[in-house]
DNA sequence: AAATAGTGTTGCTTTTAGGTTACACTGATG
DNA sequence: CATCAGTGTAACCTAAAAGCAACACTATTT
């Protein structure tokens, strides 16, 4: 059982649904919703995602990350990662892409 | 030829690319970044969006957000500028100094 | 002009997400 | 005890995602 089943089947317990009563309220089969917590699935739709959110009542990014598909909705990483930068205003995009070149030599000179 | 379909398109013909030089890149069949571009796809997997967001090095995000996964990505108007910069996680002070030399070498390159 | 390599495009096949049906096991109610 | 409603689970089927192979077209090269 993966990251997303176990979220999923907690919130389900949690609010006392059984497999059935979820997917009745998701609007897909009861089958899928066991197969998503037992992780027999590889990749589950977003659209799937959303519609078991809105049954759960809880936040559709929290699925989204569970499943892998998004970084924690937690405080922009890339762009305090990125807060140093300056100078960089007005960049073409050969010259961003010249500017990223120029990070992965940085990265790979690192010892 | 829906939102992501154009913005992929877009993206790749900004670089040059041909449909299997990027899909090359992202490692997937060349069929299928054809069928993306012109919107055969109902529901392309959020996998398959990530590594062609890697290899158009391009924010991933707007990808998932031109697919309607996501909301649009809030972007700050400072941060905007910087936008395009990928890889930028986990870099030094020292580092980041010298991206920044390297931006004002690369301005002063203009003509 | 024939061969070659690149481009986009299309039909066919495989894989997998998702649905339909049916099974086995409870616990409650007649 | 027998029926009935609810639970989880597992087989089978379908539709869609994704890959494979081959086509037609163009530009370059020998």
């Amino acid at each position: 059982m993966n990251e997303l089943g176990t979220y999923i089947q907690t919130k389900r317990k949690e609010k006392g649904y059984s497999i059935r009563k979820l997917a009745e309220l998701a609007e897909i089969s009861h089958t899928e919703v066991k197969r998503i917590e037992d992780g027999m699935r590889k990749q589950t739709s977003p659209q799937v995602l959303r519609s078991i959110a809105t049954a759960l009542n809880c936040p559709y990014e929290d699925l989204m990350a569970a499943a892998g598909y998004i970084d924690e909705p937690a405080v922009d990483a890339d762009a305090t990662a990125v807060a140093g930068i300056q100078n960089a205003d007005d960049l073409s995009q050969e010259e961003i892409d010249k500017v990223n070149e120029y990070i992965a030599f940085l990265k790979s000179q690192r010892k």
